[in-house]
DNA sequence: AGCACGCCGACT
DNA sequence: GTCGGCGTGCTC
């Protein structure tokens, strides 16, 4: 054993671009390795945990190294795999490793200090003071240790020069202390004391109880759940199990609690559900899909990614069973990725019907600390170690053991780019990358593949299978396209719906049938308007205006949340006839009742479906016809199958249209074919209504001729054109100032400087289309890189570009966003 | 990201 | 005169 000085350098959860060094005391020596946390002081006295991603014996000549506290884990919690994985996302999404790490790991796994502050008993000069000193004084007085924010929530002030101050006077001592988020959960169990562990003394006392007929049906139960006194082995009994299974109260319980029969223990359990661990073979498949599969089995033998392009309700979910229990078969993991809202109790009960416990949840809807256990759980095989996850985009970053098979769902989900935060990363690109690490194959799926997919099937990168045949025998559903333009001057449209929408869903709703409206606007209405003098109310920190909220009696700025209550009289002009213009859901929520009085209507939007479970409920309640209408956004299209829908509308099909995007039209013609794919059922044809006032845009035909293929080509011939993916790559650079001169001046810089190298690359500087929000005004460059090209040298030059800019004096205050294959 | 240090306006 | 606003720069 050498006792050279050992050093690690770690990974702090922050966005700095470099990682540092601490050295490690000889007593924890033998405890450091890769991956694993460990607690270290930053800065004057925070405290945090760090992953230490290396170790050596190289002192640091130009700074004093801090020895790191403690090292937290047994075994790493990091394997090497992730953090080569951590490594790709942060050099491929040009963010630093410590914003890979937050991402990565749970809250749950990532302490950080806590300033605690005490009360110094011994203090009596209180008359040294100041006012607003005292103020805060005697709140710690009253609390005894208080925390540094809940400080700042009582007191409205710069609380932290004040407990300063306070500590220098020797008022009060200060602390910092770790938070150990996780918590294991605990639940009661019992068991009998040791008096009573013995069967003839229980019988005894059971004699006794004549007249406490509830305490002896208690022990008798508790002695048939435990199995004590057999030959079985024991099984320990919880305290609800118990009570559930006699009916009897938490009172008769304490009795025998207090007359020393029973006595109550704790134990860790787990969070995650655990039901039974059935395993099923899967069922049989219809000709389609067994073709399919084999098509699947086939090319992956050549390939490792496959595109199932698979048509709405074709039922790809048997097939992606089948395969997963292939995986299984072979001991192998697999991930299966789901955009966040179509993680729903259908899917998550089909799979659990098949892999029972063996399937993992990993979902934004679940705590931390089930987060932390599924993380715990992977990492461990004693705790079980889940052979599947269903997860959404962060579940790439689960510690797998042994990837066989990644499956992306919807592949063409727009919501599997994270934006805000860094790292803006693609879970789908990022999943492709994670299996060839693994050598493992990944399945994509989709009815409406995206263009950079379907380009690359196109071109044999990777495996195409089609599934082209609806699930039984179902038909596509019939499209009827309303021109709102030539119906409003008939006087054919009573706001925004059409006489022949609004027919439709008479005919649907006195049928017993139910019905989908998509609008993709949520809230009442996007803005208001003073009728006398064109006064509109708009967002104090954001270019936007306020969208009127009839629920929330508020009008609400979308991009920061700023809110105002909602107004009845111009503040210009004092005039109170205001009106609003456009439509949101809750206002289409509201007038389809006055059209359809009886009609039970719901509306499901991300206002809507805030709360744990409101998704939920608003989906079970629809699946149970307690619901005719359901209006919603884009939610109302992500991959729900109902029973009973035989009318789809799409209320106004203009204003994703025209929007100024150039994956506009791809995106318009995924929404509608999506939103299309809910109506109709075995036996019956479903009816899809768009109304739109230019019937004759392509994206319109080829919706109604479902031809995605026609819509496809169509579009590859502009992208191809004009330089866009998946010909080129995009780079998205945003550049934010308070001041709009700075703002620009910085931009044009930016521009010039990237121009130098990248030329006619470099498109902008751009206004966006909100050109401020929270109060930093806006601008983009986009940076248009062949294929060809080493995006490697091109993602450097762009940091060195960045770096000279922010380097001069005047744009030290640039923020700069960098976004890599933006959306 | 935090947090300390340091430099200018509005209050006792 | 001080308090406290936030711009600037550093953290192993």
């Amino acid at each position: 054993m050498t006792s050279s000085p050992l050093f690690v350098d770690v990974i702090l959860p922050f966005p700095l671009p470099r990682l540092f060094t601490y050295a490690v005391p000889d007593q924890l020596a033998a405890d450091a390795q890769i991956g694993k946390r460990t607690v270290v002081q930053f800065g004057a006295k925070k405290y945090y945990t760090a992953i230490i991603k290396q170790l050596h014996d190289q002192k640091p000549q130009d700074y004093e190294v801090k020895e790191i506290i403690s090292i937290l884990d047994e075994h790493p919690v990091v394997s090497n795999e992730q953090l080569s994985f951590w490594e790709w996302v942060s050099d491929y999404y040009m963010c630093s490793l410590g914003e890979v790490m937050k991402a990565a790991l749970p809250a749950g796994l990532k302490l950080e200090s806590e300033t605690r502050i005490y009360i110094n008993h011994d203090f009596d000069n209180e008359a040294s003071l100041t006012d607003s000193e005292y103020v805060v004084f005697s709140l710690i007085q009253t609390k005894l240790e208080i925390t540094l924010s809940e400080i700042a929530a009582t007191t409205k002030k710069n609380c932290i020069t004040l407990v300063k101050s306070l500590y220098d006077k020797g008022a009060v001592y200060i602390e910092e202390k770790l938070k150990e988020s996780f918590k294991a959960k605990k639940e009661s169990f019992l068991k009998l004391t040791n008096q009573y562990n013995n069967e003839s003394e229980l019988n005894n006392f059971l004699d006794t109880l004549k007249r406490a007929p509830k305490q002896q049906v208690l022990i008798e139960h508790f002695i048939h759940l435990s199995g004590i006194f057999t030959a079985l082995p024991l099984n320990e009994v919880s305290k609800q199990t118990l009570l559930d299974s006699c009916e009897v109260t938490n009172s008769t319980l304490k009795s025998l609690i207090e007359k020393g029969v029973f006595e109550i223990y704790q134990k860790d359990i787990s969070r995650l559900a655990s039901g039974e661990d059935l395993f099923k073979e899967p069922t049989q498949l219809n000709a389609p899909q067994i073709q399919a599969l084999g098509e699947i089995t086939h090319s992956f033998k050549s390939k490792d990614i496959v595109l199932l392009h698979g048509i709405t309700s074709s039922g790809k979910t048997e097939i992606y069973i089948h395969l997963i229990n292939e995986q299984i078969k072979q001991g192998k993991q697999v991930l299966y990725i789901l955009p966040e809202i179509a993680i729903t109790a259908q899917i998550i009960n089909r799979l659990r019907n098949y892999f029972g416990n063996t399937v993992g949840i990993y979902h934004s809807k679940f705590s931390d600390n089930e987060r932390v256990e599924i993380w715990n759980n992977l990492n461990n095989s004693n705790l079980g170690g889940y052979n599947i996850i269903l997860g959404v985009r962060s579940s790439i970053y689960l510690p797998f053991k042994n990837l066989g098979l990644i499956i992306i769902d919807e592949e063409h989900e727009n919501s599997f780019k994270q934006y805000d935060p860094a790292p803006r990363y693609n879970a789908r690109d990022a999943a492709i990358v994670l299996a060839r690490l693994w050598n493992a194959k990944v399945l994509l799926g989709s009815a409406t593949p995206s263009y950079e997919t379907y380009f690359n099937a196109q071109n044999d990168k990777y495996g195409l299978v089609k599934l082209t045949e609806r699930y039984q025998g179902i038909e596509l559903p019939r499209t009827i396209i309303v021109n709102t333009l030539a119906a409003r001057k008939k006087g054919h449209m009573r706001s925004l719906f059409s006489n022949e929408l609004l027919q439709q869903i008479e005919i649907a709703l006195e049928s017993d049938k139910q019905v989908i409206l998509f609008q993709n606007r949520r809230g009442y209405a996007p803005f208001i308007e003073c009728q006398a003098c064109g006064w509109i109310p708009k967002c104090k920190h954001c270019d936007v205006t306020l969208t009127m909220h009839k629920y929330l009696n508020q009008m609400v700025c979308h991009y920061c949340g700023y809110a105002l209550p909602n107004q009845h009289t111009c503040k210009e002009c004092g005039s109170t006839d205001i009106q609003t213009v456009g439509y949101g859901t809750e206002k289409i929520e509201d007038e389809l009742q006055i059209f359809f009085p009886k009609a039970n209507i719901a509306r499901m939007d991300l206002d809507s479906t805030r709360s744990k479970h409101g998704y939920e409920n608003i989906i079970a309640d629809f699946e149970a016809h307690r619901v005719d209408i359901l209006v919603g956004t884009q939610m109302v299209t992500k991959g729900l199958d109902f029973e009973n829908v035989s009318l789809v509308g799409i209320l106004n099909a203009d204003n994703m249209l025209f929007f100024p995007d150039f994956r506009a039209y791809e995106r318009s013609f995924q929404l509608m074919s999506q939103v299309s794919g809910r109506a109709g059922r075995k036996g019956t044809q479903g009816l899809v209504v768009i109304q739109t006032s230019v019937p004759g845009n392509p994206v319109i035909q080829h919706v109604i001729k479902n031809s995605y293929e026609g819509m496809y080509i169509e579009q590859m011939a502009e992208r191809k054109e004009f330089n866009y993916p998946p010909f080129h790559r995009l780079i998205k650079i945003t550049l934010k100032h308070k001041e709009s001169n700075t703002c620009s001046e910085a931009a044009n810089t930016l521009a010039t400087l990237l121009k130098k190298q990248l030329n006619t690359r470099v498109l902008g500087p751009d206004m966006p289309v909100i050109g401020r929000i929270q109060n930093l005004f806006l601008k983009n460059i986009i940076i248009k890189v062949e294929k060809e090209i080493s995006i490697i040298k091109v993602k450097q030059f762009i940091n060195q570009q960045i770096t000279h800019l922010t380097n001069q004096p005047n744009f030290k205050n640039i923020h700069t966003v960098i976004d890599v294959d933006p959306l």
